[in-house]
RNA sequence: CGCGGGGUGGAGCAGCCAGGUAGCUCGUCGGGCUCAUAACCCGGAGGUCGCAGGUUCAAAUCCUGCCCCCGCAACCA
């Protein structure tokens, strides 16, 4: 299952430090976006630079596979959770492929290897004591077969269940849990003596601010689902998502059977994480580690996110950002470049179909296609296709030249800590300048006077683009090869090493170029028929569906199942200011539904009253109590009113 | 007193930890070039660096207070 690539440049035959990184296990109960796809390309290019420096690497990825909600997922689809989960990593193994991620090892948490492990390792935690048994009380509904906490129970009208109509239960159910608070103390010390454990600072600091506001024990198995890994001494319990997810980390380095493997990849190198999971990276699974005497891991990184700027997002619209489709439509390099140069270290960056489009257009179009693409136009209208020698050498070429050379070694600086967005920025400076050098040197005008300096200007292009190529790897996956081939590089890209990036002289005079087509097209808007003087605001950006942004199709509009409803019965949600729980009839059904108005209306206000809901919206859990439907209601700053009707009509009237 | 992030030319951001000419990308205006994907290069305009105090020879940068915005946690369907 492990498969272990390879591969092997000239200039590196012996491999030895090793570097050992993650990604985040995914959770398999659907699709993965945009931001799963951003953490993923992150540790691919960190991977890809570390093997192009020589490093043995292990990067590993995988998937959280247990758990209550991918259970019911599975049970609503008539499957069982094994063929479930087995669905969804087959898609998620696809995307990976599709953004050739070049992950050496995929863990899942049902691989019968991880399920021995955890087990293993919660023996371990209970026979040492760090993990400790408890009663203690809560709710359970015989229809659900599910336990309630205190407020979730006392959220149902008379503690019944709604869904059942039967009153909850109290039951004493017996959880595990994990001493967190006894090492509170160890691990401060240790991040204190540790800077770099937890980057950036920020995220540091979050994290000590958390753990000095004391930590509470962790109940860390459940008996209100089955999909998960038993607790050996305990059938009736399984090991809840912290110890059976964070172990992937240990257990797939070969804890605790093959401890000679094990050995040599712990610690990890890093953790890349998404700063949603830093508690569990960075206090959880350091305690867990020290109680099973384990070195921690070197660092925890967490990089922003990738949000969805500007968009609203509509659920009923499902404008999700579905990473395929955006590879298909603009391709790998340019979304793989898209997604690390975006997000600036430390902070967020922001997605939107705009901001990748001028990204394309301005990096990756403007300056390094059309880079690539004239000096090989020059290089064939000037030198007939073949690479000049060079001739003599200015101030001018001697300073570029040197530009070329100190490229590796800024790139580097930039890796190490991991600022992959500064370092591409490097990598499109040095693009930027050789724009500005072919502007200076002016080619054309020295191959109307026979200067050879004409050869040398040409050749420094070329010896730039080579070395640009060469610098880009970790990051674009076709471009470099592209940019190596049209260059007409004898050998292919894979055996250049990296240090060649700072060597001089590697393109040989009298090589013959292949110019191609440009390597990014522009993307030009569509429809550039508009007007003259019409606004244009957002432009429209070339969309995998029609329409402009914010216009929507009859048909679209008629995906909303709007209907009359009646109120029957309204009441506060104890606990909640803002939210009244209302059983609503369409006729020949009822609903309960939750509505964000109880600002605004007594639950008085509302019985009796027809008003109109969205009746095929998904279902909703909030706070505890499902709603099933959305009231629509007219608000401004200061008031809000819902919808009624004029006249009655008949309950489950279709609104258009 | 929930946790955290942020307010810098029209837009998006860097600079702040280690005070000392306010920088980048896009846009805009003007110019240049013609090898190039209406691209590239140069130059200009445009900022009281949220507000008010304080420290200092000197503050976007350090300290104090206040205002506003955004995540998360919740009460967003």
């Amino acid at each position: 299952m492990l498969k272990l690539h390879k591969i092997s440049f000239r200039g590196h035959t012996t491999v030895n430090q090793k570097y050992y990184i993650t990604t985040p296990i995914y959770y398999a109960s659907g699709d993965l976006h945009i931001g799963h796809s951003y953490t993923t390309v992150a540790a691919d290019a960190i991977s890809r630079y570390k093997r192009l420096r020589g490093y043995d690497v292990f990067f590993l990825t995988g998937t959280d596979e247990h758990g209550l909600k991918i259970q019911r997922k599975a049970e609503s689809l008539n499957q069982t959770p094994q063929q479930f989960v087995d669905g969804v990593v087959a898609k998620i193994k696809d995307l990976w492929r599709t953004l050739e991620i070049s992950y050496d090892a995929f863990i899942r948490t049902t691989d019968d290897q991880h399920e021995r492990s955890v087990q293993w390792i919660f023996e371990k935690l209970y026979q040492n004591q760090d993990i400790y048994k408890k009663n203690y009380e809560s709710w359970y509904c015989v229809g659900c077969e599910s336990f309630y906490t205190e407020t979730q129970a006392r959220s149902f009208p008379g503690m019944i269940c709604p869904d059942h109509g039967k009153p909850l239960e109290r039951v004493q159910e017996e959880s595990y849990f994990f001493k967190l608070s006894k090492y509170a103390d160890r691990l401060l010390a240790y991040i204190d003596a540790h800077p770099d454990f937890i980057q950036p600072v920020s995220r540091r600091n979050e994290v000590l601010q958390f753990v000095k506001s004391g930590l509470e024990d962790l109940c860390i198995s459940r008996t209100s689902f089955k999909w998960g890994i038993q607790v050996p001494f305990d059938p009736q319990s399984v090991v809840y998502v912290w110890i059976d997810a964070l172990a992937n980390y240990i257990s797939a380095a070969g804890y605790p059977f093959d401890m000679e493997r094990f050995n040599h990849w712990w610690p990890a190198e890093v953790h890349l994480i998404g700063k949603e999971i830093l508690r569990f990276h960075a206090v959880i699974w350091p305690i867990v580690l020290m109680a099973l005497d384990l070195p921690l891991p070197k660092q925890v990184f967490a990089h922003g996110w990738l949000n969805l700027g500007g968009k609203k997002m509509s659920k009923t619209m499902g404008n999700v950002v579905d990473p395929i489709e955006l590879v298909r439509k603009y391709g790998l390099d340019a979304v793989r470049y898209f997604v690390l140069r975006e997000v600036p270290f430390g902070s967020d960056g922001d997605y939107t179909e705009e901001a990748l489009v001028s990204r394309i257009n301005a990096d990756l179009a403007n300056d390094l296609g059309n880079l690539v693409y004239r000096t090989l136009t020059m290089v064939r209208k000037f030198g007939n296709g073949s690479v000049l020698a060079a001739g003599r050498e200015d101030d001018k070429d001697r300073q570029f030249k040197e530009e070329c050379l100190s490229l590796k070694a800024l790139v580097e600086r930039e890796m190490e800590d991991l600022h992959i967005s500064a370092a591409l920025e490097r990598v499109m400076a040095l693009v930027s300048k050789a724009n500005k050098y072919i502007d200076e040197v002016s080619p054309w005008d020295l191959n109307k006077t026979g200067d050879d300096r004409l050869g040398t200007a040409l050749y420094y292009l070329c010896e730039c683009l080579r070395i640009t190529a060469e610098t880009l790897r970790p990051f674009l996956v076709r471009t470099p090869a592209m940019i190596w081939s049209a260059l007409g590089m004898s050998d292919t890209i894979d055996h250049a090493s990296w240090d060649s990036a700072a060597q001089w002289g590697q393109v040989r005079p009298g090589q013959v170029t292949r110019r191609g087509k440009p390597l990014f097209p522009r993307i030009e808007d569509e429809d550039e028929s508009g007007a003259a003087g019409e606004p244009k605001e957002e432009q429209a950006q070339p969309q995998s569906r029609p329409a402009d942004e914010g216009v929507i199709t009859i048909d679209q509009f008629r995906q909303v199942d709007l209907r009359v409803a009646q109120v029957l019965s309204c009441e506060r949600i104890p606990g909640a200011d803002k939210l009244l729980r209302l059983q609503v009839s369409f006729g020949d059904e009822t609903r309960q539904i939750v509505a964000g108005v109880a600002m605004h209306y007594t639950p008085e206000q509302l019985i009796g009253k027809q008003i109109v809901v969205v009746h095929n919206l998904k279902p909703a859990v909030i706070r505890g109590i499902e709603s099933h439907g959305m009231l629509l209601a007219a608000k401004d700053e200061n008031s809000l009113t819902v919808l009624t009707l004029e006249h009655p009509v008949g309950n489950g009237s279709k609104v258009s």
